[in-house]
DNA sequence: ATAGGGTTAG
C-alpha cells in the first residue's frame, strides 16, 4: 500500500505531464546511423509500421466462439497467411534498415531473359532461312521444317510426342554434313524436358527410361555426370518412397502390381548405370577383358592402394579406381554410388536378382566401404542437393556399414571408427576423425572456423572428479544467447564427456539436460535436443514435466508453434499428470510464436479440463500469459475480454496483470489510461512491484532537466533508488537497463541530430558521469554486471554520436572483455557479457560509421555465427561497407560464410528420424512461406548478386535445398 | 512438497 501511495502521489503529477509530451514525439532509434549511411535511400511515412489497435481487436474472435477439438495445427499456416494482419510485425518498428527493393538483381534477370529470347528468335529464323533454300532437296526441306516446328510444339503438346516426333521425324532426317548445332541444341532441350518429365512421373509409360534417356543424351553427344546423376538419384527416390509391405495396399493385386513396377524401376536404375559407366568411363585393358562377364566393365580395386585411402579417410581417391574422373565431383556419380548401395542393399526395397545384376558394382562398392569411412559432413556435402534421399541413406548408413565391416576381409582396420548409433552420437561426434586429406579438405566446405575460445575445454579439464554444474549452466546459457549452436554442442560434449565418467553426475544434475534439451530445441537442432533426452534416460533419468516444460520452451525460442503444439500432444500422450506450470508455458509459446487465436483456443481447454477429475486449475498466470501476449500484439481489446472471463472464473488481476496493461500505455503516453489503472489497483489492494516501478519511471526520468549538470543528474537518479527502497522495493537490471534507456532518449530528443560544437560532445562520457554513470555505479554497488542489454544501449548511442564516439566504444568493450587492439577490435576471449544483439550491432556501428577495418576484424572472429544470428541486415551492411572501400575478398568471404552456413546448416538439420521430423517439420518449418521469400529476397543477396559475390545458380541452388522440407510428411496424429 | 511459467531494457 505504501508502495503505490508513494507512486501516485508523489509522481504521478510529473509522469502525466511527461507522459503527455511523449506521445506527440515518436522515438527515434538510431536514426542517426541510418541517416549517416549515405547507401541507404531514405525509407518513406509508409514503411513505419503503425499499431493498429482495432485491426487486431476484430481478428481475436471471443473466447465464447472458441473450441478446442476443432483446431488443426495445419490450418496454422495456411490461416496466418490469409490474414496478413496476424503477421503484421508489432515490434518490428524499425524497417527503416531494409532495402527498399531488392530490384537490382529483377532487372538482371529480365536483362537475361530478353537475351535469351533474342538469340532464340535469331536461331528459328536462321532455321526458317534454310527452309526458303529453293534448291535444296525435300528431305533437307522438311528436316528444317521440322525442326522449327519442334519448339512450338513443345509449348502445347505432351512431351512424349513431341520426342516421338524428334525420333521419327527430326533425328533421322537428319543431313549427315553441315551445322547440326540446332538439330542438337534442340534435342538437348527436349532431352531434358523428357528427363524432368520422367521424375516427376516415373511411372508413365509412354516416356522413356532412365537408361534410355542415358543412352538419348548419350547419342546426342551430351551426357554429363550431371544430367545422369539428376535421373539416377531421382529414381531411387521414388524407389524408397514405395512401400513393399503388403499392408499398405489394398489387395493383392495391387501389391503385385506395385512389386512388379518397383522391379523394373530398379532394373532401370541398373541399366542406367550400366549404360553410364559403358558410355563415359575409358576402359581399361583389364577392364575391357573382363567385360564379356561383366556388363559394367569396371575396372578392379587395387588392394593396397585401397589400404592407403583406409587410412587416410579419403573415400573419393578410392572411387577414383572405379569412377576415375567422375570421382571428382562428390555430388554426381560418388553420390549416385553412396546411395545406390544402399537402396541396393536394403532387404526392403531390392531383390537377390537385382543385386546379382548389379554384383560388378556392389562389390567393389562394399569392398571400398568397409575400410574407407563416410563421415557425416561429407555425406551431406554430397547427398545435399537430394535431400529425401539423403534422408534414407543417412538413416540406413551406419547398421550397413557394421554388417559390412563384420563380413569383409578388411586390409586394415585399425583407423575404421566404429559409428555407433544414436545415442552414443554424442560420444561419435567427439571422435570425428582427425585425418582429412589435403584434397578432401579442398573438397569439403570449410566449417567458419570456431573462434578459439581458450578456456573452453582447458578450463574443464583441470576440474578432476568435480564438474562445476553452474560454469556448465553459465557456458550453455551465453551460447545460447548468441545463438551458437557449435558452442552449445562443444559444452554439451565436454559436459557428457566428463559427468559420464563419475557415477551419479548426470543424474543428480537432471535439470542440467532439460537446459541443454531447450537450447536445442530453440536452436533449432531439434534432433539434437531428442538426442540428449534419450541419451539422459539411457542414464536412468526420467524426464520430468520440467524437462516438457524446456521442450515447449525451445520451441517458443525457435518460433515454431506446429512443433509446440506436437510436443504437447506428445505429452498429453504420455498420460502424465499435467501442472500449472507446463500449461502457461503452452500458452505463452503459441503468443510469442504470433499464434493468438491457438493459444487461446489451448486457454480455454485449460478452462474445460480444470473441471474434470485430476483437472489442473485454471490460475491468474495462465490469464497473465495470454493477457500479455494479447497486449504484446496489440490487441488490448481482446486482453481486456480475457480478463473480463477470468473474473467470470473467479480469478482477479495481480501485480503481473496489471503490469502487462500498464506498459503498453505508458508508451504511448495514455496517461488517463495509466492514471485509472493505478487508481484501480490501489483500490483493488493490489500493490505495486519493482516491475511496476520500472514501467512507470517514463515520468520520472523526464524529470531530470537538460541544464542539470551531471553532478545534479546523479543526485536525481540516487534519489529515485532512495525512494524505491523507502517503500520496500528493490531495483533490478531490468529496472537499470530501462533508466538507462530512458535516459538516452531523453538525451537524444533533446539534441537533435548537429549539435553546435562536436568536441563538447565527445567529451559526454555518460558511462563515465551523469545519470548513467549514477546507474552503473549502482549496478557495480550491488555486486552485479551490467547487462548485454546495456551495454547495447550505450555502443548503439556511441555509434550515433556526430562524429560516432569511437573512444567510449571502445572503453565499453574493453569493459565487456574484448581485446581492443591498434589493428582492430577482437574478441580474444569469449567475454562474460556478450550476446547476438550486441554483436550485430557492434559490427553494424562500426560498418555504417565507416570504421569498416573493425567491422571486419570482429566478423571474422564471430564468423560460424554468420547467417544464424548474425542477420541479414547487419550482414548487409557490412558487405556494403566493403565493398565502398573496395575490400572485394573480404566481402565475398561474408558472403561465402552465410552460403556455407545455409547449405552447412540444411545438411546438419537434416540428420534427424522421421519421428523429429514429424514433430518438429524440416529445415525451416518454422517459416512461412512468405517469409522464406522475404529471406531469398533480401537486399543482402540481391547486392551480392549485383556485385558478383554469389552467382545466381549457387543462390538458386541454396534456396532449392533450403525450401524442401526433407519429407513431405503428414502432420503426425496423436490420440488426445 | 517443489521445480519450471506470467510483467519490466537493446
Amino acid at each position: 500500500m505504501q508502495a503505490s501511495h508513494a507512486l501516485c502521489s508523489s509522481y504521478r503529477r510529473q509522469l502525466l505531464a511527461a507522459a503527455r509530451q511523449r506521445a506527440a514525439v515518436p522515438p527515434l532509434p538510431l536514426t542517426q546511423l541510418q541517416a549517416r549511411a549515405a547507401f541507404r535511400s531514405t525509407a518513406t511515412a509508409a514503411d513505419q509500421s503503425r499499431s493498429d489497435d482495432s485491426l487486431y481487436g476484430t481478428i481475436i474472435p471471443s473466447l465464447d466462439a472458441l473450441d478446442p477439438s476443432d483446431w488443426n495445427p495445419q490450418e496454422t499456416h495456411s490461416r496466418s497467411d490469409d490474414q496478413p494482419a496476424l503477421s503484421k510485425p508489432v515490434a518490428r518498428g524499425r524497417t527503416p534498415y531494409r532495402r527498399p527493393q531488392a530490384s537490382t538483381h529483377r532487372d538482371v534477370s529480365l536483362n537475361i531473359f530478353r537475351k535469351v529470347v533474342k538469340e532464340q528468335d535469331e536461331q528459328d529464323r536462321e532455321a526458317q532461312t534454310n527452309t526458303g533454300f529453293k534448291d535444296l532437296p525435300q528431305e533437307l526441306v522438311d528436316f528444317y521444317s521440322n525442326l522449327a516446328a519442334l519448339r512450338p510444339m513443345m509449348k502445347v503438346k505432351p512431351i512424349d510426342e513431341c520426342l516421338v516426333f524428334y525420333l521419327t521425324e527430326v533425328w533421322p532426317k537428319a543431313p549427315h554434313q553441315g551445322n547440326n548445332r540446332l538439330l542438337k541444341q534442340r534435342g538437348v532441350t527436349l532431352m531434358s524436358a523428357v528427363a524432368s518429365a520422367r521424375l516427376a512421373d516415373p511411372d508413365n509409360a509412354k516416356l522413356p527410361t532412365v537408361a534410355e534417356i542415358t543412352q538419348y543424351f548419350w547419342e546426342l553427344d551430351a551426357l554429363t555426370s550431371a544430367k545422369w546423376t539428376d535421373m539416377a538419384i531421382g529414381l531411387i527416390q521414388s524407389i524408397v518412397s514405395r512401400s513393399s509391405a503388403r499392408s499398405d495396399y489394398p489387395s493383392d493385386a495391387a501389391h503385385q502390381q506395385a512389386l512388379a513396377r518397383k522391379e523394373e524401376l530398379l532394373d532401370d536404375l541398373v541399366a542406367s548405370w550400366i549404360k553410364f559407366i559403358r558410355f563415359r568411363l575409358p576402359a581399361s585393358e583389364e577392364a575391357l577383358q573382363t567385360s564379356a562377364e561383366a556388363e559394367f566393365r569396371l575396372p578392379g580395386l587395387e588392394p593396397h592402394r585401397l589400404r592407403k585411402f583406409a587410412k587416410y579417410g579419403n573415400l573419393l581417391g578410392a572411387f577414383d579406381m572405379l569412377f576415375g574422373q567422375f570421382a571428382r565431383q562428390p555430388r554426381e556419380i560418388p553420390a549416385a554410388a553412396i546411395a545406390t548401395f544402399v537402396l541396393l542393399s536394403d532387404p526392403k526395397h531390392t531383390t537377390a536378382e537385382i543385386r546379382r545384376k548389379a554384383e560388378p558394382l556392389l562389390t567393389p562398392l562394399t569392398q571400398i566401404l568397409a575400410v574407407v569411412q563416410l563421415r557425416r559432413p561429407a555425406m551431406y556435402l554430397m547427398l545435399g542437393p537430394y535431400p529425401v534421399v539423403l534422408l534414407y541413406v543417412s538413416q540406413n548408413w551406419d547398421t550397413l556399414i557394421s554388417e559390412i565391416t563384420a563380413t569383409t576381409p578388411a586390409p586394415k582396420l585399425s583407423t575404421q571408427t566404429a559409428i555407433s548409433s544414436e545415442p552414443a552420437s554424442a560420444t561419435t561426434r567427439i571422435k570425428a576423425t582427425p585425418t582429412v586429406t589435403a584434397r578432401e579438405r579442398a573438397m569439403l566446405p570449410q566449417p567458419a572456423p570456431q573462434p578459439k575460445q581458450a578456456g573452453q575445454t582447458s578450463v574443464l579439464r583441470p576440474l578432476q572428479g568435480r564438474v562445476n554444474i553452474r560454469f556448465i549452466h553459465n557456458k550453455l546459457m551465453n551460447a545460447l544467447g548468441l545463438g551458437d549452436v557449435n558452442t552449445v554442442e562443444t559444452v554439451y560434449q565436454d559436459y557428457w564427456a566428463q559427468a559420464s565418467a563419475i557415477p551419479g553426475v548426470i543424474q543428480r544434475n537432471a535439470e542440467l539436460m532439460d537446459d541443454f534439451i531447450m537450447a536445442f530445441t530453440a536452436l533449432r537442432r531439434p534432433q539434437r535436443a531428442v538426442d540428449v533426452w534419450a541419451a539422459m534416460e539411457a542414464k536412468g533419468v526420467a524426464p520430468t514435466l520440467k524437462t516438457w516444460t524446456s521442450m515447449i520452451e525451445g520451441c517458443r525460442r525457435a518460433n515454431n508453434p506446429i512443433a509446440l503444439e506436437n510436443v504437447w500432444k506428445k505429452l498429453v500422450a504420455t498420460g502424465v499428470q499435467l501442472d500449472p506450470v507446463v500449461w502457461t508455458a503452452r500458452i505463452v509459446g503459441l503468443m510469442r510464436c504470433r499464434q493468438p487465436e491457438i493459444a487461446l483456443r489451448a486457454l480455454r481447454e485449460m478452462q474445460l479440463q480444470s473441471n474434470k477429475p485430476n483437472g489442473v486449475p485454471l490460475n491468474i498466470t495462465a490469464i497473465n500469459a495470454a493477457v500479455s501476449g494479447l497486449v504484446r500484439l496489440n490487441s488490448l481489446s481482446a486482453a481486456r475480454d480475457v480478463l473480463a472471463w477470468a473474473s467470470e472464473h473467479g480469478l482477479e488481476p495481480d501485480t503481473v496483470t496489471y503490469n502487462s496493461l500498464l506498459g503498453p500505455l505508458v508508451q504511448r503516453g495514455e496517461a488517463e489510461e495509466v492514471h485509472a489503472i493505478l487508481k484501480t489497483m490501489i483500490q483493488q489492494r493490489v500493490d505495486p512491484d519493482s516491475a511496476t516501478w520500472t514501467i512507470l519511471l517514463d515520468g520520472l526520468i523526464s524529470s531530470l532537466e537538460q541544464t542539470d549538470s551531471p553532478a545534479e543528474q546523479r543526485k536525481s537518479i540516487e534519489g529515485l533508488f532512495h525512494d524505491m527502497e523507502q517503500v520496500g522495493l528493490q531495483a533490478n537490471m531490468e529496472t537499470f537497463g530501462r533508466m538507462i534507456h530512458l535516459i538516452l532518449r531523453e538525451d537524444r530528443q533533446r539534441d537533435p541530430q548537429a549539435q553546435p560544437q562536436p568536441q563538447q560532445q565527445q567529451q559526454q562520457h555518460h558511462h563515465t558521469r551523469g545519470a548513467v554513470a549514477a546507474v552503473l555505479d549502482h549496478i557495480r554497488a550491488k555486486g552485479l554486471e551490467p547487462s548485454p542489454h546495456i551495454y547495447t544501449m550505450l555502443i548503439d548511442y556511441y555509434f550515433s554520436r556526430s562524429p560516432p564516439a569511437y573512444n567510449d566504444v571502445r572503453d565499453l568493450l574493453i569493459e565487456c572483455g574484448f581485446d581492443v587492439q591498434a589493428g582492430g577490435v577482437v574478441i580474444q576471449d569469449r567475454p562474460h557479457k556478450l550476446d547476438k544483439v550486441l554483436l550485430e550491432r557492434l559490427i553494424r556501428g562500426y560498418a555504417l560509421t565507416g570504421s569498416v577495418d573493425n567491422a571486419f576484424s570482429l566478423f571474422k572472429r564471430c564468423q560460424s555465427l554468420a547467417g544464424s544470428s548474425i542477420t541479414l541486415e547487419a550482414l548487409e551492411d557490412l558487405v556494403r561497407s566493403l565493398v565502398d572501400v573496395d575490400m572485394m575478398a573480404e566481402a565475398k568471404q561474408v558472403v561465402d560464410a552465410v552460403r556455407i552456413y545455409r547449405s552447412a546448416n540444411q545438411a546438419d538439420a537434416i540428420h534427424s528420424t522421421l519421428s523429429t521430423l514429424q514433430t518438429f517439420g524440416g529445415v525451416g518449418a518454422h517459416r512461412q512461406s512468405s517469409s522464406v521469400a522475404r529471406y531469398w529476397n533480401h537486399g543482402f543477396w540481391a547486392f551480392a548478386l549485383d556485385r558478383g559475390l554469389l552467382t545466381r545458380a549457387e543462390w538458386e541452388n541454396l534456396q532449392r535445398t533450403a525450401a524442401e522440407r526433407p519429407v513431405g510428411l503428414p502432420q503426425e496424429e496423436q490420440p488426445a
